[in-house]
DNA sequence: GGTACACTACCTATCAGTAGGTATTTATAA
DNA sequence: TTATAAATACCTACTGATAGGTAGTGTACC
């Protein structure tokens, strides 16, 4: 892994437990081994990293996904599948959705940072909507927003309370 | 208005906007028109600020709602009374709920602000619960954490993207 | 005289970001 | 083939701003 690599990493795991704020150029510098004002080489600001790391948080989100009619043609349901990954963030990882904390915290980010948080949440309905749609659903538009709403609020409660089986209701 | 509901006031508009870390002493107690000191007064330390703005904010929260029987015996449905009141929050105020936006940053948090947090949580799902229970559901429980989920989640997606119509998407 | 509420003045820690330097590697041209 | 230029990836040292928090003082009111 490169040291870019290892520094988006370091704050992704910073960004999902605590937001924006909760990193700083020295505590990534730190845990990467390398010293703060070397992390500007890789990216110039602050904004710069958050945005890259919306951007490629986003990216692997929906490559893990796939394609919404594959999954259908497979004879899964493509909701579950979407379902287990948000499930395996909370359990596996025991953290937040960067982009749902984000999202929430909109108001105070950089414009870059925003744009890309932005670009997740619209992907994402942009999959929901094929998913439901393909299942036959009637207004996959609103299933889409209810499924992806659903998820992200059952998270976030589940990380409030400290207890994922509340996750677990919810999604049923 | 004295100057402790006053700072708490501006503390909740800045923390509803960013989060936790989006307020400072000293930006307080300049809207106010008091010294940063002087705020240490009123709150030890920040996380007392945040303790009790969490607490205040729950009471008034419960308070608004009233009783779900109440609701429920006026020939009202309390689950759109709930709804009515996160509408109510995202559309007036434009905000997030405080504790939705703090209880997904938990991690991060001193820990009797994340008390507090969950007490908000705890709370409205017993509410949910009553309320889901007058109205002849099956598994009130169940019920409760989705309408939670549900309309944090709308909340959050709504703000992230800017706009609001996703949030009546998904709450139909 | 004591309590409430504000003040001045200051502390230490941390923040993002900048300036300028140093090796090492890579590409280019004589 | 070799000298040179340039890009890569780090470094030390620093700046100005801001953070939460503390100590001690002043003043008005009961």
């Amino acid at each position: 892994m490169t040291k870019k690599q290892a520094l988006l990493k370091a704050a992704e795991h910073k960004v999902r437990l605590g937001g924006y704020d909760n990193f700083s150029f020295r505590e990534l510098a730190q845990e990467v081994g390398i010293k703060s004002a070397s992390v500007h080489y890789h990216f110039p600001t602050k904004a710069d990293l958050g945005a890259e790391l919306a951007h490629q948080y986003t990216d692997s989100f929906l490559e893990a996904l796939g394609k919404p009619t594959a999954i259908y043609a497979n004879g899964d349901d493509p909701i579950d599948t979407y379902t287990a990954l948000f499930r395996n963030a909370l359990l596996v990882d025991n953290k937040m959705c960067l982009c749902g904390l984000l999202g929430a915290q909109g108001e105070s980010l950089p414009d870059k940072v925003r744009e890309e948080v932005k670009r997740f949440f619209t992907k994402n309905l942009a999959w929901l909507r094929e998913a439901h749609a393909a299942n036959g659903e009637s207004d996959p538009a609103q299933a889409a927003i209810a499924t992806m709403s659903l998820l992200e609020g059952a998270m976030m409660i589940s990380k409030a309370l400290n207890d994922h089986s509340h996750f677990e209701l919810a999604v049923q």
